[in-house]
DNA sequence: TTAATAAAGGACAATTATATCCTTTATTAA
DNA sequence: TTAATAAAGGATATAATTGTCCTTTATTAA
C-alpha cells in the first residue's frame, strides 16, 4: 500500500504528534527507538516532512521534532502520504496504465473507484490531533 | 497498490481471458504487444501464473497461453494477486508493523479494516469470466 | 525426421528503494 | 566563547524490483 518511507514517516509523525500533545519535543534517536525504524533513514524522511512543513524541527540541545498544537488539527494523514508517496495512491491506475479515467478506463477502473474514495476520505479526514487523542485513550502500537 | 509484476500479470490475464473466451490462444509476443509490457519480463510473470495454474500454456507452433472456459468462472483477480504479490495486501499492516491485529493494533488498524475488506471482496468476487464478458460489452483499455 | 515455432529457464544488467556513514550547520547552556 | 547537542545534507552502500539476453525443451506441421 505505502512505501517503507511512508510507513516510517506515518509512524514517526503519529509519535511526534502524541508527544507534542503533551508538550514534548522528541529527538531522532528517541523517535527511531519508539517506532523501531533505521535511524539514518528516518532522518531523511523527517527532513522531507520538515521541508514540507508537516513537522517542525529545532537544532541544538533541547532541540528535536515537534508539531504545533494548532497545526495538529489541520494536518491529515493525507498530507503525510502526499509528501512521501505523492498522489499516486489517489490517481494511479490499479493496472498501472499511465492514463486511466472515465473516458478511457481500464477494466478495473470503476471497480476501484469506491475503494479509492474510501481510502482518500479516511486519510483526509483523520488529523494528527485525532490520532494523538486516540493514542491517549487506547493502547495503540507503533512498533511490535 | 500492486507491484509492476502484478499489474502486468493482471493485464495479461485479462487479455488472455478475453481471447480464450473467443477460443483464441495467444503468444507472448501478442500479449506483450496488447498490454504494452516488456516481453521478457512478461514471460517470467506468465511462467509463474502457469506454474500456479492460473493460465495454461502450450509450446510449439500454434501454442501459446490460454484459460479454459470452465476455469475462467472459477479464477478471480484475487488468485492472480495472490500468486504475484502474495497475501500482503490482505494481511499487511498499513504502517508496516510485522504484527498488527485486534489485540495489538496500530493506530490505523481499525480505520483500514473496511477498506481492506472492500478491496478483498472486489478481488475475490471478480472472476476472469466476468471481465472477459465486460471486455466484450465495453471498450476497456489494457494499454494507453 | 526435420525445420520452424513458442514457452521454460538460467544468468545477468539496470534501476529504484532502502539504508548507512560522515561532515556541516545551527543552537544551547555552561 | 566554547563544548556539547541535534538536525541538515552529501556521498555512498546494499537490497529488491524490474528488465534483458540467450539457451534449452517441447510441439507442430511440412
Amino acid at each position: 500500500m505505502f512505501s517503507k518511507s511512508c510507513e516510517y514517516g506515518l509512524r514517526a509523525v503519529i509519535f511526534i504528534a502524541q508527544q507534542s500533545n503533551i508538550d514534548e519535543k522528541v529527538s531522532l534517536t528517541v523517535i527511531s527507538e519508539a517506532i523501531d525504524s533505521p535511524q539514518a533513514f528516518t532522518a531523511k524522511i523527517l527532513q522531507q516532512l520538515t521541508k514540507n512543513n508537516v513537522v517542525k524541527s529545532l537544532k541544538g540541545p533541547s532541540g528535536g521534532f515537534y508539531i504545533e498544537k494548532t497545526q495538529m488539527k489541520l494536518i491529515s494523514l493525507s498530507d503525510v502520504v502526499q509528501v512521501l508517496d505523492g498522489n499516486n495512491i489517489y490517481t494511479g491506475c490499479g493496472l498501472g496504465l499511465s492514463q486511466c479515467n472515465e473516458e478511457e478506463p481500464c477494466p478495473l477502473h470503476f471497480k476501484f473507484i469506491k475503494i479509492r474514495e474510501d481510502l482518500k476520505s479516511m486519510l483526509q479526514t483523520t488529523t494528527l490531533f485525532m490520532l494523538a487523542k486516540d493514542m491517549k485513550q487506547t493502547n495503540f502500537f507503533l512498533k511490535v
